[in-house]
DNA sequence: CCGACCGTAAACACGA
DNA sequence: GTCGTGTTTACGGTCG
């Protein structure tokens, strides 16, 4: 590859030989065409975005994690009358009373939509969360409303009597314990199965409930006192590797989360806090009483015993309460189940997207022998981007191509060959590309792009939108690992390409040559026609006339170029495209950038007036000349039409020299057969 | 099956 | 003559 600097050090007087991927601005800088002959593309800051939006995601889950764990505490200690978990001292509390002013009134099902349809920022979830606490805390206490489940509720337990209320609360209980089951905070004992309880319990008569009730709750407290119902709740580190997680498994589940190292900080301590304290409560703190709704000043934790026992004794309110506290947890954790499943979906997504290409060594190796089209059919199973955040989507080791994610649409995974048809040209985004671009650089892995897409791709990212055929190949071999090799293969390729595409158009100045995209064409997707005779210009005459006008592009397509008005379509696409095309090269190269306004001016000016079919150019517009050239065509309605405007060309050149474009005369015709 | 597209290889021309 | 560049053609495969 190094060799093929030769050409570019005639032109900018500085060779590129970074074929390996340096950085070819630096090396190019004292050129003339130093604007221009960069092809290197920024670093794309693809993951910063996505990766903020899981650090967000994942402090919401840190404050939800917390919000549960005190929701859990608080309800467990409400439900409980164990003497054991008095000694307890929740780590965390709840400001219940900053929320207490929202006037609103979220139901439990509103409350949980919000939650599963939102992504809300940590704050956010705090306070709603905290508002919804206090608001329904409010209500309980109170007595003004109740949701329609705990008037249900209430209704049922005033009416019973303390038997009943005790069977509820067994039910109440069990219910939580079942909760607590599903999400593996409850070990359930072989001798002790949680499941028959809801039918036995409703057999039994009081008593032999409390004595269930105890049992399951010194149970339940044992396995709490442990430490490890609490570290499954931690989400904070655990999720990056694993896979997604079924329904089931999210639901923090102690067994199942084997795969992350369950960070260490909030549940012990917390446990152990409890034990080290026996005169910590997760009702009591701050010497107020924390039962939902109360907040009566304890002086210290004897008094605050005393009125434990006396106000939230178990009754239809304490019950009630108990119960909306189990309501809360559960939506928390059902929040906190969707969340996590969402920061696993994003992290797997992420993780995907940052690691997979050193996951994947030989990803395919298609390298030498395959074809294109081999590879294609082997590594993209299909021509469709879906999206990455389905399960099945990230590593799919064997037939799996790239990864490709988009992050406007993130939803590419998959080796896709993409191919660009005339119906479906649609050009590949700078994202497409960026958003792989470690992969492909690491991997030598076929990018799923056709060639003209890709050099499409690699003139548009170059600061001018125009590179020379060597700076087209160092961005090949900077961008695709896949094209470090082979390259007689792959130049000859692109080589091909540029010729064969409308799209490319081929500038040629005092320095040299340069290709530059016209990407309304390129969305045509229109490739000349084979057959046809096209760019290259044989005509020695011709040459002559080039010679003396260097700013003259040779490639000018053809003799219509100089007789026939340009089509609107094209003036349009001309005019949306060439001048960005020359903009840049106007600035910072004097030489070039006049080259590049004349041009931009001539072809402004024959803009204006190519509808009119009138041949206004001049010979002082010979610039003109150049930039039309290859697109002449292709109203595909009218070709002939389309084909034929363009007067640009100017009487003057008009000259016998060009009739000896014979061999193009048939052109229209050939075009006409597109 | 057909045609368009694509990738590849090759031949050829041209200029340096 | 060699090399880089550019064009054109042929061929086979894929895909709609």
């Amino acid at each position: 590859m190094m060799q093929e600097s030769g050409t570019e050090t005639k032109s900018n007087g500085s060779a590129i030989q970074n074929g390996s991927g340096g950085s070819n601005h630096l090396l190019e800088c004292g050129g003339l065409r130093e604007g221009r002959s960069n092809g290197e593309t920024p670093a794309v800051d693809i993951g910063a975005a996505d990766l903020a939006h899981a650090q967000q995601q994942q402090q919401a889950l840190q404050v939800a994690r917390q919000l549960l764990l005190q929701q859990q505490q608080q309800q467990q200690v409400s439900g409980l009358k164990s003497p054991k978990r008095n000694d307890k001292q929740p780590a965390l509390q709840v400001p219940v009373s900053v929320a207490m002013m929202t006037p609103q009134v979220i139901t439990p099902q509103q409350m949980q939509q919000i939650l599963q349809q939102q992504v809300l920022s940590p704050q956010q979830l705090q306070v709603l969360l905290q508002q919804q606490q206090a608001l329904m805390l409010q209500q309980w206490s109170s007595h003004f409303f109740l949701p329609d489940f705990l008037q249900q509720q209430q209704v049922a337990t005033q009416q019973l009597a303390f038997q009943q209320q005790l069977l509820q609360m067994q039910q109440l209980q069990q219910q939580h314990l079942l909760s607590l089951q599903r999400q593996g905070l409850l070990t359930i004992q072989p001798g002790q199965p949680a499941l028959p309880l809801q039918p036995l319990a409703q057999g039994m008569i009081p008593t032999e409930l409390q004595q269930l009730w105890k049992e399951v709750t010194s149970a339940h407290t044992a396995e709490e006192t442990t430490g490890n119902n609490h570290s499954s709740l931690d989400l904070t580190t655990t999720c990056v590797s694993s896979s997604a997680p079924s329904k089931t498994s999210l639901i923090m589940n102690p067994h199942a989360s084997t795969n992350g190292q369950l960070s260490v900080h909030t549940p012990k301590r917390e446990s152990m806090s409890h034990e080290e304290h026996p005169h910590s409560h997760p009702l009591y703190g701050h010497g107020v009483c924390k039962w939902p709704g109360c907040e009566a000043v304890c002086e210290d934790f004897q008094s605050f015993l005393k009125h434990l026992n006396s106000e939230h004794a178990l009754d239809d309110r304490s019950t009630a309460q108990c119960r909306v506290q189990m309501q809360v947890v559960q939506q928390l954790e059902l929040q906190l189940a969707k969340d996590k499943e969402r920061l696993q979906a994003m992290m797997t997504h992420l993780h995907v997207k940052s690691t997979e290409p050193k996951a994947a060594p030989q990803p395919l190796n298609l390298v030498s022998s395959v074809t294109l089209s081999k590879s294609a059919s082997e590594a993209s199973p299909q021509s469709l981007p879906h999206t990455p955040t389905t399960p099945t989507a990230p590593l799919t080791p064997v037939t799996q191509g790239p990864s490709v994610i988009t992050t406007t649409s993130m939803h590419t995974v998959g080796p896709i060959r993409r191919r660009y048809s005339d119906k479906y040209n649609v050009p590949i985004s700078s994202a497409d590309i960026a958003q792989n671009q470690e992969f492909y650089k690491n991997a030598e892995v076929r990018p799923p792009f056709t060639y003209a897409s890709l050099i499409r791709q690699a003139i548009l990212e170059s600061p001018e939108k125009q590179l020379t055929l060597n700076e087209i190949y160092n961005w090949f071999t900077r961008m695709f690992a896949y094209f470090r090799r082979n390259a007689a293969t792959w130049k000859g390729a692109i080589r091909t390409n540029l010729s064969l595409h409308k799209c490319f158009i081929r500038v040629e100045d005092e320095f040299g040559s340069f290709w530059t995209v016209d990407d309304e064409e390129f969305k045509r997707g229109r490739h000349i026609q084979r057959g046809r005779p096209r760019k290259y210009c044989p005509d020695e005459n011709f040459d002559e006339l080039v010679a003396h006008n260097p700013s003259l592009i040779k490639n000018m397509q053809s003799s219509h170029a100089y007789c026939t008005p340009l089509n609107a379509a094209l003036q349009a696409s001309m005019a949306e495209n060439s001048i960005p095309l020359y903009t840049t090269a106007s600035m910072g190269n004097p030489t070039l950038g006049n080259l590049a306004s004349a041009i931009r001016e001539e072809l402004n000016g024959a803009m204006e007036h190519t509808n009119s079919n009138e041949s206004d150019s001049s010979p002082g517009r010979s610039p003109m000349q150049a930039v039309h050239p290859v697109h002449v065509k292709e109203e595909p309605l009218d070709p002939e039409e389309a084909e034929g405007p363009l007067s640009l060309v100017t009487t003057a050149n008009h000259s016998p020299d060009f009739d000896h474009d014979r061999d193009y005369e048939d052109e229209p015709v050939n075009e006409d057969m597109e």
